[in-house]
DNA sequence: GTGTAATAGTTGTTTTTGTAACTAACAAGA
DNA sequence: TCTTGTTAGTTACAAAAACAACTATTACAC
C-alpha cells in the first residue's frame, strides 16, 4: 500500500469529531441554558422520553455510555426533580427510572428544539445526501474495528 | 410541524457523536499506547506532519480547536521532543512549529495506522456511500446553524 | 448450603477540559 | 506619541470526564 494518499481532512474519525462537534454546539447551548443539563443529562432526560421507563444500565447500553457518566446524570437529574427512581420488585439491584411531569416538560420542550436543529442542518443536504449519510452514522456506530492491524 | 416524528437514534448531533466515539476508540487506544499522546495531541502532530511548519493558532483554525488547548498539546510534545519551536523574525509573538525527527517517525508510523484504520472502517461502506458521507461530514463542519430558532 | 463469579449502581481520585483572565507584542488612528 | 484595539500565546481556577475500586445483590457451580 501506497503511504503518500493519506490526507488528514478525509481521515473518518476526524471528519467524525468535527462534525459531531460543530454540530451539537448550539443545541448544547440550549439545553444548557434552559436547563442547566450537561451532555449526558440531555441524553438520560430523551432516553427516558423516548422510551420510557429504562434502568441506568439500561440508558448506558443503549447510549454507549459508561456507567459512572450515567449514574452522575441520573442522580442529578433527580435531584432537579426531571427524574424519579423506582426499585426493583424482583431485583433489589435494580433501579427503574422515569421521567417527572417537569422532565417531560423539559423532554418536550427540548424535543422541539432538537426537530428544528436536526431540519436547519440538514437544510444543506440533498434527501439522499441524508438517507445515506444516516445510515452510514449508524453502520460505524455499531463497526468494531478493533484488531484491525 | 408534527412532533410525533422525532426518533432520538436519527437525531444528527447523536448519530454523529455516536459514529465518533466508536470510530475513534481503537485509533486512540494506539497513540496513547505507543506515544502516550491525547486527542489533541495527536492532532497537532498530524497537522505539523501533514501540512509542515505551522503556527498554534493556525493549527487552531484548521483544526476548529479552541488555543488553549492547543497550547498545552504543543507545550507537552514540546516537553517530549516530538516537536520544535522557532520564533518568527518580524513578529515576536508568533511561535512557528516543526516536528522534530522524533516527532517526524512518530507520525509517519501512526499515519499508517491511521490509514489501516479508516480502510478498516470504510470497509462496510460503499464508495458511493463513503464518498457522500465524507462530503456530508465536511459540509455539517462548516455549517452554521446557529439562530435556527 | 458454600464459594466464586457476575451484575447494578455508587464513590473517590486523578486527568482533562472549559472559561476567563492574563502578558506581551503589534497596528493604526487622533 | 498616546491611546485604543487586536492578535499570539500562556496561566489559573473551576467544571467535567476517565478510571479504578468499592458495596450490595443475585446467579450458578459444586
Amino acid at each position: 500500500m501506497t503511504r503518500q494518499d493519506f490526507d488528514l481532512r478525509d481521515f473518518l474519525p476526524y471528519l467524525l469529531n468535527q462534525a459531531a462537534e460543530t454540530s451539537s454546539l448550539d443545541f448544547q447551548q440550549i439545553y444548557k441554558d434552559r436547563y442547566g443539563m450537561l451532555r449526558t443529562e440531555w441524553r438520560v432526560l430523551f432516553h427516558l422520553g423516548m422510551f420510557g421507563r429504562m434502568t441506568a444500565s439500561g440508558i448506558g447500553q443503549a447510549a454507549k455510555t459508561h456507567k459512572t457518566k450515567i449514574s452522575r446524570a441520573v442522580q442529578r437529574l433527580v435531584e432537579r426533580r426531571f427524574v424519579a427512581r423506582f426499585p426493583d420488585e424482583n431485583d433489589r439491584r435494580v433501579e427503574h427510572l422515569e421521567l417527572t411531569l417537569k422532565g417531560q416538560a423539559a423532554y418536550d420542550d427540548l424535543r422541539q428544539v432538537a426537530q428544528d436543529y436536526d431540519t436547519a442542518l440538514a437544510a444543506n443536504l440533498t434527501k439522499d445526501e441524508i438517507g445515506i449519510l444516516r445510515a452510514a452514522l449508524k453502520k460505524l456506530s455499531q463497526t468494531d474495528a478493533s484488531g484491525f492491524t
